[in-house]
DNA sequence: TCCTACGATGGACGCTGTCCAGGTCAAGAA
DNA sequence: TTCTTGACCTGGACAGCGTCCATCGTAGGA
């Protein structure tokens, strides 16, 4: 996990005890916290942390691009801490379970120069829906 | 227009004054308007229509499955008309325009058996990011 | 025309996220 | 170790988006 907190001390990020303990949870395969998930896990191992030092350190991490931001749901957005390693997401339309995936092929090359409409496009995002087996 | 009345009609839909007025607002190509700007445009035709009729009739369109729900940008969910026709998004990063696209191939596809983890996968979104000309 | 069930209203409420003024502290310097 | 300082944290107010509910209105059938 302080792979996390390692890269981010190389880049002249202060390390705080509350900076600390948001990286700790963050930490994992398949993890997509909401931003109140975290600050519920973070307040249990820091009673005292903040909902808005939450929000900032999220917003800082994602910046610096070591967390990706999802919104799968259109509801709470969602920390995924494996943004070094391009992926897409499988979501169940039930239960809101998500998985992370990896699909073959680029996505992007699927897009016809006629209609991306004069856009620089960048990136793509993808999200499969359906039913999880549990849910099935 | 009265395409979407009439089959909504034909579904044993009662038409109100409201609902007409905020179908005729939906109607269109490239139309993504968030609930409040057809709130706000629908208050043009029908001055004392109220926010919460607003939510409900579109909420029960996209039941219908005759509009979908569009959400861009993690803030509003916009709502789209062109429901009858599958296609994906182009978005704008800066300036939030957004275009509908018809990507080649089907992106379903793209999603090996092993990646699909016992999920039964029905539905794919795909959001491509970028910069519009205008922006660019 | 009358009835009645479905629809509309608007105000309260909840969740998610942002902002700010003031207090606190990590980390470098001596 | 102690000092200093600017970055960081806190808690509360606030704003946007969406939902809920009790009550009133009305479309459409009898």
């Amino acid at each position: 996990m302080s792979d996390l907190l390692e890269r981010l001390r190389g880049r002249g990020w202060r390390v705080t005890s509350q900076r600390r303990v948001v990286a700790e949870v963050l930490d994992g395969d398949h993890v997509h916290l909401t931003a109140d998930e975290v600050h519920a896990r973070a307040a249990h191992l820091l009673p005292e942390i903040s909902r808005a030092t939450v929000y900032n350190t999220l917003g800082e991490m994602v910046s610096l691009g070591e967390v990706m931001e999802v919104s799968t749901d259109g509801r709470a957005k969602r920390y995924d801490p494996n943004a070094h390693h391009p992926h897409q997401h499988l979501v169940c339309s039930h239960c809101g379970a998500i998985r992370d995936v990896h699909p073959s092929g680029d996505p992007l090359a699927d897009l016809p120069q006629e209609q991306r409409f004069g856009f620089t496009v960048s990136q793509v995002e993808v999200t499969y829906r359906g039913l999880c087996p549990t849910c099935a």
